[in-house]
DNA sequence: CTAGGGTTAG
């Protein structure tokens, strides 16, 4: 015994000595003293060698501290419960406790059946218990089992175990079933609604939230900030600004701001709702910020649109030393895929690991479809075979990544072994999958494909999945089946649909049918700028100069806004927003400088022989516009003075010359990377290497 | 000894 207190000086196990003088609360003493699982063991090896173990009193005691109190130690729990003699059902709850909340709820099934089949007497807590464990698990046959079993025994039905059983056919995907739990109970308490609302939660259900939330004020019943973080859950998904705000506005004057999970939705429902801002000062004026916290105000940034801003602030939560989780790296890769920060974005990959995250099924998949945006489709397939489950998701957004990146066949390679893998596909892996097909002039495979939605798969098509359709047959110049393909379509075309099969006119020539898509256009919008570009160009591609030119006039006449191109530079990991409208004075110093420094990293490069030249482009390419250009786009011809093989000057400006892929890009990703210049129009890569572009398809 | 809670992907 000496050695004993000698090793571990904190525990004084000599006074498990005095256990007789407490006969009172002999439990609550041992288990104040096994502060540590090598406590635990010490009490453990003198309670046996003093034989006070065989009270059950002080047995359960030990397996308490064991199954539920410390870490790691449910094995040794086990150990002991297997050494009882006839353990009771207070034992056995304790192990069933145990068992579902660490990470063998299969176990803790496993147990509530042999205590069955021993014939001890199972109540209240080893049914929530057991109902818990079914519950992680999603094992719905087990828990209708268990749910049989409460009704044969003829148990009185208990609050607890009905709200325990709500949850467990919500989180089995039986929320219908949970309802009629609900409805059939005869006393329902708030935590009663609660379970019911996070059911609906759990599985998408916004509008039935909101609905069981309002029943619950027309029945006056009490809600508290369990209700609440639900119902704002909801609001934020259904963008119902109006209730959030009046359940903000309740927290505020409930003085509730310091429940920071009640804050945190509040935070998110804002962010949902397009009120970032208000977000922001909620999430500033909080007095303990957790990783949950950051990741919504970052996700609530990525989700506005405002990349630039996540980033920042995930800067600022490292600087504030908080860890982050798998999920907050979910909406900063998002973030870095598009602003097409490749480097930042490589960074955070790295971090991943270094950090020893959880390769998450969402995280992979956010880190899949990173590389893939970024043109590294290579590094994305890396991933995905890293990773140990993929779903819907991973596989769209592989296939969707190979098919922009040019890989349709592989994109349709992947679609095959996903049904292999018995992976469902849903509307958006067809959206990927028949875009694949028109990258790769697949046009047989896509029409098969397209019309085996409905019957093989049980999908309608949807106004995006004819745009896709409309684009293969565009793209292989059957401009006359794409036509007829539009007349016969089930739901009204749109103006996107019409533009797909302008921009294949242009591409193949046809002005009577680009005349013809244009006025379809006209009748449902009016025409955006690239239109009568589109239109204009097809004209001035035939020889009709003077038809080109008075659609081009039209433009200005009729005062059509042009969209904003914008432009991002990533230079050495960090990314430069341009917008046309930007005065040169709208950036600071520091980015001129870094944009000279990227014009001498070109020229360093051997790409450009003459700078002069550059400038001199510019200039006159300036000249010929009504506005002024600015610092990017200056760049991006200097860019354009990259010879191909065929030798045209690739211009990279208002509008994109490349390939044969692209048809009006309004958005341009530049990134100057060691010998590689990449550039990335809406889905499609170009690499330049020795001034060569690999697509090798050009105009 | 038992019930309900916030952030994430194509």
């Amino acid at each position: 015994m000496a050695s004993i207190v000698v090793c571990l000086p904190n525990t004084s196990v000599t006074s498990i000595n005095h256990l007789s003088q407490f006969p009172e609360n002999p439990k609550s003493l041992i288990l104040q003293k096994c502060k540590t699982p090598k406590d635990l063991r010490q009490v453990h090896a003198h309670l046996l060698k003093t034989r006070r173990l065989q009270d059950p009193t002080i047995a359960e005691a030990v397996l308490e501290s064991a199954a539920l109190l410390l870490p790691n130690s449910i094995d040794y729990a086990l150990s002991i419960f297997n050494h009882m003699d006839k353990p009771e059902s207070s034992a056995y709850n304790v192990m069933i406790r145990g068992l579902a909340f660490k990470q063998s709820p299969h176990n803790a099934v496993l147990l509530f059946k042999k205590m069955h089949e021993n014939s001890v007497q199972h109540d209240k807590f080893t049914f929530s218990s057991v109902l818990k464990a079914c519950s992680r698990m999603r094992a719905l046959r087990e828990g209708e089992q268990v749910h049989a079993l409460i009704l044969k025994s003829g148990f009185k039905s208990n609050e607890f175990v009905e709200n325990t059983l709500i949850h467990m056919y919500a989180n089995c995907g039986q929320v219908g079933v949970a309802r009629q739990v609900f409805d059939g109970m005869s006393e329902r308490a708030t935590v009663a609604w609660n379970s019911m609302l996070s059911g609906y939660t759990k599985n998408g259900l916004w509008d039935e939230v909101v609905k069981l939330f309002r029943k619950m004020l027309e029945l006056h019943i009490e809600f508290d900030d369990v209700t609440m973080i639900s119902v704002l859950m909801a609001c934020g998904r259904l963008a119902d600004l109006e209730l959030g705000e009046l359940i903000g506005e309740y927290i505020v004057s409930k003085g509730l701001r310091r429940n920071s999970t009640l804050t945190t939705s509040l935070i998110d429902m804002y962010a949902k709702c397009g009120q970032v801002d208000t977000a922001r000062k909620l999430f500033d004026e909080m007095d303990k910020r957790d990783v949950v916290a950051w990741s919504a105000m970052i996700s609530g940034y990525a989700q506005a649109d405002q990349c630039k801003e996540a980033l920042d602030l995930f800067h600022e939560m490292q600087k504030a030393k908080v860890d982050a989780n798998e999920v907050t790296m979910v909406s900063v890769l998002y973030s870095c895929a598009v602003l097409g920060a490749y480097e930042t974005g490589k960074w955070v990959h790295s971090y991943i690991k270094r950090k020893k995250m959880r390769l998450t099924v969402s995280l992979g998949t956010q880190l899949i479809d990173f590389y893939a945006k970024c043109g590294y489709i290579d590094r994305s397939v890396e991933v995905f075979r890293a990773m140990a489950f993929a779903n819907v998701f991973t596989w769209t957004a592989l296939i969707q990544g190979l098919a922009n990146n040019g890989e349709g066949e592989m994109a349709l390679d992947f679609f095959a072994l996903m049904r292999e893998n018995n992976v469902k596909p849903n509307d958006v892996t067809f959206i990927a999958v028949l875009s694949a097909c028109s990258h790769a002039c697949l046009v047989d495979q896509g029409r098969h494909l397209f019309n085996s939605m409905r019957r093989g798969f049980d999908i309608e098509p949807r106004i995006e999945h004819y745009g896709c359709m409309v684009d293969i047959l565009g793209r292989a110049g059957l401009l006359q089946e794409a036509y007829q393909f539009i007349a016969n379509m089930p739901i009204p075309p749109n103006a996107v649909v019409w533009r797909t099969l302008l921009a294949s006119c242009k591409a193949h020539k046809n002005v009577e049918m680009a005349e013809k898509s244009f006025d379809h256009i006209t009748l449902l919008e009016p025409a955006h700028s690239g239109d009568y570009i589109l239109l204009s160009n097809t004209y001035a591609l035939v020889g009709r100069v003077e038809d080109a030119l008075r659609v081009r006039s039209l433009i200005k006449d009729k005062e059509i806004k042009k969209t904003p191109g914008c432009s991002l530079i990533e230079l050495d990991g960090v990314v430069h927003e341009f917008f046309s409208e930007d005065g040169d004075h709208t950036h600071s110093k520091e980015i001129h400088d870094a944009l000279d420094e990227m014009m001498k990293r070109i020229k360093s490069l051997g790409y450009l022989p003459n700078m002069e030249d550059a400038r001199l482009e510019a200039e006159e390419e300036e000249s010929k516009e009504t506005s002024v250009l600015h610092h990017s786009e200056k760049l991006a011809i200097a860019y354009g003075l990259i010879r191909t093989p065929l030798q045209t000057t690739i211009r990279i400006s208002k509008n994109l010359r490349i390939c044969r892929d692209c048809h009006n890009a309004t958005k341009i990703i530049s990134r100057v990377y060691k010998r590689t210049i990449i550039v990335r129009d809406r889905n499609r890569f170009h690499h330049f290497e020795d001034g060569l572009c690999s697509c090798n398809d050009y105009w």
